[in-house]
RNA sequence: GAGUGUAUAGCUCAGCGGUAGAGCACCACAUUGACAUUGUGGGGGUCACAGGUUCAAAUCCUGUUAUACUCACCA
């Protein structure tokens, strides 16, 4: 069965049994970790495969490599503007707009839409095979999260942070609300800036400017330039620059706005640009950021003439162009300016404008009542906090403060029906039932506040001491704007009552909250910690003394808060992580995560973004359709580099699906070959002793191990050897010494790196090499040692492949994981204990470096170690040079060809070699002639002397003597010739750098000796080159 | 304009002080072997450019030039 075919049977046991990693159920700690709640608007796009598969190798690999139990926990978010645009397309479609419907109505098609949405995305979620928790799964507008929301809303405004405040925000036309900053993309567009005529009020005569027929001259108007002409009915002034020659008389004049005969004054302020347009700019403080500012220094009126639609309306706009769209009105105004020889000239011009990232339409900057975060405070205990963050790439930490530097109060008012609505009620005048306390209140309250904003003046001492009235709630009550902040209905009403007003007046706030608002409490509300962080403080103020009783309610030991990491794309880096960090440190004392892993967005092959609209996005789910959950994964694992954006294409699924198949093959291979292992795992004994007996009859040699396994009393035990064959030590340290690199890789987060070693590991350390020598091994006294060798490493290969292909695993490991021969290690020899437990990798691992022995030590690992590679090279060394020269000459296989290895100088090094890895368990090691011909495909002889017609080839520490019959050796010539020539000049360069004083002096050590050890194998080979040649010149 | 990256093989990218790497593509050879969704070998690189630090630089620093992203910029 190949692997394509499989997979989908594979998954579906995947799915439906139970995880055989997961057997050891006691962890040393336990931990937790949110995903990203995916917005509740759509499908999963390929981001959220690679974001939730990098989470799942974390969750995996701590699980099996380090004895940490994460609990992860997944979420949907209810993302206000996104949502509320989709259902309300939907309902456009049956003719239904949000307003016939009403808010509350319409919040119920919502709710509809939600449930059936975030099915979607789990049922998608689940698809990907992830080890979630979902009984704990969360949804950002669940109850107690809406509570903690209003909690914190007004714990904020309680210390200050929150205000209400009229001023200029992007506000989409589409939507009718203003988003924040973050929203807002600005993408460059080609249009027109327009230079337009302002006539001095002095210039003019009798009659408005717009009845003019003079050809204009400077003297009577001045030029002002602006690619909005239509904002010009909300210009309260004309500024220029201080120093600005040009213009330095006009100050203090005025100018009339044209079309209109409204005179606006010319003022001067040096943050008006000289060089820009014409140098004179209008300001507009209603709708530019910059102009209000302006405006608010000299005092000029705020007035809005575009309403929340995007349509002039106002006063000064003429007749002609009320109601009209701002774009629509330009092009109306642009034309009447011309045709009335206003305007100057209008020039093409490349400009950015801010697109409301949802909506798509353009922004406007409107003055507008809205909620802001102060963010200064928070912003800068951030900057503190990152640095006791894990932040991988670290680089990171660099933009993070940049923007922190930067930040600005956030709006976070939305003017939408969907999301959590702002804790506020306000009141009016007309339902104060209790006049006297109501003022009594009033002139307290504005006392004991600073501002409007909440804040406690802890110097007033004088209300405090004020015992008639109950001052515990005045900051939450703004008897200027009359609204009083509380987190539901009930708290508001109770407040009302105790200040004099009639609690049936109060009408709740109709904005609701910026959706990343409750985003920034996710760590908080997912922990169990949320009720004694939101509760019942309300009536409290927030002093140092609640503080440290916040902080109390978090247990130190406890293990969901911190969470143990948040993995995100660095797309959200400013959204959501920088505002959790600030949030959940508000709130609960604590930085929410200790780890930030961000990776980079998943692109077209092209690098571009994948988007519906470009034709080139990728559903994850037919990608899993096609190949399976493992290719898709292991795709998206392998190529993601911390930080950076994947190009992912066609190329990155290939690799991904060779794997598999490769891996899939060798387990076919290691299946049929070690069948009698296999078949142990049936567990009734009746079964066991017949799969033994069709495992011998399946030998084609008698072998010893296998009349062992027969042994009744031994109950099919084998007594691996105190000494295994170098080949098979050899694949066992290989795997613990990458198995060691492989996790260091992951907890440093170099997930790609990780990928890169397995990949090696398997493919050509286990497939390429050992499995191709095994087959002669197998067919060897060594058979049964190797078959369990052989299985036990790839046992734990899978094991470490888990986190990167859970599936395949899952289904290897569940097919062998009962394969337990009964094996007593050698050491119990030495322990004087039978050691019949189970043979694992590790204590195959642990036999081979002798570690149960006492008396050894350190040293003896690394010379085990390093005589068994020494056995592997010199095997490599031989097959690569038969190889090469295969491939140089283009030798066919069907003919024998025969290499004599030359004893009196290469071969006896070997055999040595090998003897004493074999010490006395092998007698001659036919074995190592074997693999070689097994892996190179020659005939190998050893002998002392090599016949005459043998070709001499150079190798590391010897020669070898090929047969290459009547091939033309021309081109191996060459390629000897210029092999020497590099090594001549390999070996030059190494001595100029040994020769070299400083190097000497300065060079560690370990690079001096390995320069040394590079010469001295350089002058051996350049000396068999040499040999050689001299012998192939005869 | 400010910040942050990136420039390495034909393509997509790793490596980031001590002999230039992978996958794909290319060329040659092998042939039903666990694996044609294969194996083996080969060709192919002044590591953008210019300086500097260092015994040693693709790697660190500075500058230049491309290029991408983020933030600001609608006169």
């Amino acid at each position: 069965m190949n692997y394509s075919k499989s997979v989908t049977n594979m998954e579906k046991n995947f799915f439906s049994k139970a995880d055989p990693f997961q057997k050891s159920s006691k962890y040393e700690s336990k931990s937790r970790m949110v995903l990203p709640p995916p917005n509740i608007t759509g499908k999963l796009h390929i981001g959220h495969a690679l974001n939730a598969f990098v989470q799942d190798l974390k969750v995996r690999y701590e699980r099996s490599f380090n004895n940490n139990k994460i609990s992860w926990i997944p979420g949907t978010d209810h993302a206000g503007i996104a949502t509320q645009i989709m259902v309300e397309k939907l309902l456009l479609e049956s003719n239904i707009k949000k307003e016939d419907l009403g808010r509350e109505k319409f919040l119920e098609k919502v709710w509809e839409w939600k449930e059936k949405y975030q099915d979607n995305i789990y049922d998608q979620l689940k698809k990907l095979g992830l080890e979630l928790d979902w009984d704990q799964a969360k949804f950002t507008m669940d109850e107690d999260v809406q509570e903690a929301v209003s909690e914190a809303f007004c714990k904020f405004y309680k210390s200050g942070l929150i205000f209400k405040d009229n001023r200029i925000v992007h506000w989409d036309t589409k939507m009718q609300t203003a988003i924040s900053d973050l929203e807002v993309r600005n993408e460059e567009v080609t249009g027109y800036m327009y230079y337009i005529k302002y006539y001095f009020e002095n210039s003019l005569s009798e009659d408005s400017p717009k009845n003019t027929t003079e050809e204009p001259i400077s003297e009577n108007f001045v030029t002002v330039a602006t690619t909005r002409p239509e904002t010009m009915f909300g210009d309260k002034a004309i500024a220029v620059n201080p120093n600005d020659e040009r213009y330095k008389n006009l100050i203090g004049r005025s100018a009339y706005i044209p079309m209109t005969d409204i005179k606006i004054p010319i003022i001067s302020d040096e943050r008006c640009d000289m060089e820009k347009g014409s140098g004179a700019v209008k300001i507009t403080p209603a709708h530019d950021f910059l102009d209000f500012e302006i405006g608010k220094d000299h005092d000029l009126e705020v007035q809005n003439i575009i309403d929340k639609y995007g349509k002039l309306s106002g006063d000064s706009v003429p007749k002609s162009l009320q109601n009209i769209d701002r774009l629509e009105a330009r092009k109306k105004i642009i034309k009447e300016l011309k045709d009335k020889e206003l305007l100057v000239k209008e020039e093409k011009i490349k400009h950015i404008i801010p697109h409301g990232d949802r909506s798509g339409s353009i922004l406007e900057p409107m003055a507008t009542k809205q909620w802001f975060l102060d963010m200064d405070s928070m912003a800068s205990e951030a900057k503190e906090d990152i640095q006791n963050i894990a932040v991988f790439p670290q680089n990171y930490i660099k933009i993070f403060n940049h923007w922190m530097n930067n930040i600005q109060p956030w709006c976070i008012s939305r003017q939408i029906w969907w999301g959590h609505q702002i804790p506020v009620w306000y009141f009016d005048d007309n339902h104060i039932y209790d006049l006297e306390k109501y003022n009594s209140y009033k002139k307290h309250g504005t006392n004991y506040l600073t501002s409007d904003y909440g804040q406690i003046n802890k110097d007033n001492e004088q209300f405090s001491k004020n015992a008639n009235l109950n001052h515990e709630f005045l900051n939450q009550v703004n008897f200027e704007k009359r609204f009083i902040v509380a987190k539901d209905i009930e708290s508001a009403r109770k407040i009302a009552k105790d200040i004099g007003i009639k609690n049936d007046s109060l009408t709740q706030e109709t904005d609701v909250l910026d959706t990343w608002f409750s985003s920034a409490l996710w760590p908080l509300v997912n922990s169990k910690e949320i009720n004694s962080i939101f509760t019942n403080s309300l009536n409290q103020e927030l002093n140092q003394k609640s503080t440290q009783e916040l902080s109390k309610g978090l247990d130190p030991k406890n293990e969901e808060y911190p969470n143990e990491c948040i993995i995100t794309g660095s797309d959200i880096l400013f959204f959501w992580v920088a505002r959790m960090i600030m949030f959940c440190k508000f709130f609960s004392k604590k930085i929410p995560f200790k780890q930030i892993y961000l990776h980079g967005l998943v692109q077209d092959s092209f690098g571009k973004k994948m988007s519906k609209s470009k034709n080139n996005a990728m559903d994850p789910l037919d990608i899993i359709a096609e190949e399976g959950i493992d290719v898709l994964r292991y795709a998206l694992l392998s190529s993601s580099v911390p930080g950076k954006n994947v190009k992912f294409g066609k190329q990155n699924i290939e690799k991904s699906r060779h794997f598999c198949i490769k891996i899939w093959n060798v387990f076919k291979f290691i299946k049929s070959n070690c069948s009698e292992l296999f078949d142990v795992n049936i567990h009734t004994p009746e079964n066991m002793e017949d799969n033994l007996k069709s495992g011998e009859s399946s030998q084609t040699h008698d072998s010893q191990e296998i009349k062992k396994q027969n042994i009744p009393q031994e109950e099919s035990s084998y007594n691996l050897p105190e000494n295994l064959h170098p080949w098979n030590s050899f694949i066992v340290l290989k795997i613990s010494d990458i198995r060691k690199t492989i996790l260091d890789f992951i907890s440093e987060w170099k997930i790609h790196e990780a990928s890169n070693e397995i990949y090696k590991l398997i493919w050509e350390d286990f497939c390429s090499l050992y499995i191709e020598g095994c087959k002669s091994m197998l067919n060897s006294e060594h058979s049964m040692e190797t078959k369990i060798v052989i299985t036990e490493s790839f046992k734990e290969l899978i094991r470490i492949l888990n986190p990167f292909m859970p599936v395949l695993s899952t289904e290897i490991f569940s097919l062998m994981e009962n394969i337990n021969p009964q094996t007593k290690a050698y050491n119990s020899n030495l322990t004087n204990k039978p050691c019949n437990t189970s043979c694992s990798f590790d204590s195959i691992l642990d036999s081979i470096l002798k570690k149960k022995s006492q008396k050894e030590n350190q040293e003896n690992e690394t010379l085990i170690k390093s005589k068994t590679l020494d056995y592997i090279k010199e095997i490599t060394e031989i097959t690569d040079s038969i190889r090469y020269c295969k491939g140089v000459l283009g030798i066919e296989n069907s003919i024998i060809y025969h290499v004599n290895i030359k004893q009196d100088h290469v071969g006896e090094n070997i055999i040595q070699g090998s003897k004493s890895h074999l010490e006395s368990n092998v007698e001659k090691d036919e074995v190592f002639y074997n693999i070689i011909e097994k892996l190179s495909g020659f005939k190998i002889h050893p002998s002392k002397e090599p016949k005459n017609d043998m070709t001499p080839y150079p190798l590391q520490q010897g020669v070898l003597y090929i047969n290459f019959l009547d091939k033309d050796l021309n081109k191996l010539k060459n390629k000897i010739k210029k092999e020497k020539e590099k090594s001549y000049q390999d070996l030059s360069d190494a001595e100029r750098k040994i020769e070299n004083k400083q190097f000497i002096e300065n060079a560690p050590t370990e690079i001096k000796e390995e320069i040394k050890e590079r010469i001295a194998k350089l002058k051996q080979i350049v000396d068999n080159f040499d040999k050689v040649e001299l012998m192939w010149s005869k």
